[in-house]
DNA sequence: CCTACCGATCGGTAGG
DNA sequence: CCTACCGATCGGTAGG
């Protein structure tokens, strides 16, 4: 009896979970506001009634995907351990891995981009998360220079703004043309005009 | 006759750039998918079979959109007739002047991520747009080199593929706190790392 | 340009 | 009391 409701709770768990990459997926290709909770509950093989039992309102899977996102990448690439020049250089690293994933960064783009409208439901998530990127890249930059391997004339606080700008940037253009655009190509040359070399 | 068909044209066209005006407008505020004919029609003032008689469908409406916005902007820049450092900072002007035109950054911010989708109506618009940009922004790179203005080891692809995206990012950025970002000043500093002092 | 509609699909919730 | 759904339908809206 204990084991028939333990399996129970992982079922739940292992749809939850699905539910969650199939949202990820569609909402990355069209947005929120274009994506149909029937269309995220066919791919995953249950009705949208079976997909609002997991979670309430369409709202409340943008949330849930961002949220489950932002704390598996944190904890993969451990960013909040890392410091000056090291964290930039593993901000390249996670772009690179991103090339892999695509449906990944398409969701952060369209999402960003559709988010920008105050009203949307996403519109506080990316405004802070923005606020927290700028913050982390500036303090890169800072701890860069604090070592001496800054050039100099550089504000560390424009350079984490525009780093993360760049990254936004080329994962737009990487979109549209993947085979054209090499984005952690560009964004290591970029660093390297910020940085000393041999840093 | 004549004085009422000429009035009827006028009529005509002023009624067809109010349609493109509110377009740009509700496309930029919710995206493409997501914005409905209905209302745009109800903002112009008219019907939805209305707004169709001047358009035949919406993806003809947002291509004229589009097309018209690139148009008017490549005509009061004069981008087309500027060559090396010169191209490149009336880019950036043409960033500090679309800060006073919010509409207008969201729509191609909203729609650029929107049309990576490859079934998108506007994207071979953007495809063909980025590789036009990136490759004016890298000839400008490229004149700057000729002219000796250009820092050493700086690859003018990367530069006009990175200038681009940088441009595009801050666009992001602004448009969710647009009292703590400055586009122009932090595209200045940027660019400033990329050509000698003084240039 | 209008009203009057179509096939379909939207997010969310009812009872079972 | 719990979970994990179903078929059917709610009020509104999509492009045409």
């Amino acid at each position: 009896m204990t084991e028939v409701l333990v399996r129970s709770y992982a079922n739940g768990r292992a749809r939850r979970q699905l539910i969650l990459d199939e949202a990820t997926t569609l909402f990355g290709e069209v947005g929120y506001r274009a994506a149909s909770l029937r269309e995220i509950a066919a791919r995953v093989g249950i009705s949208h009634p079976g997909l609002l039992h997991h979670f309430p309102a369409k709202q409340a899977l943008l949330l849930a995907v961002l949220e489950h996102r932002d704390e598996v990448d944190a904890q993969r690439f451990g960013l909040d351990h890392l410091q000056g020049v090291e964290l930039l250089r593993h901000m390249v690293d996670l772009v690179d891995f991103n090339a892999t994933r695509p449906g990944i960064v398409e969701l952060y783009c369209v999402l960003s981009a559709e988010s920008t409208a105050p009203d949307h439901p996403a519109h506080a998530f990316f405004v802070s998360r923005y606020a927290r990127s700028v913050a982390q890249c500036a303090a890169g930059f800072e701890g860069a220079q604090a070592a001496g391997l800054l050039r100099p004339g550089i504000d560390p606080d424009a350079a984490g703004r525009a780093f993360v700008a760049l990254t936004d940037g080329l994962q737009v253009q990487w979109l549209l043309d993947r085979d054209s655009v090499d984005m952690a190509t560009v964004l290591r040359a970029t660093l390297a005009q910020l940085v000393v070399a041999g840093a």
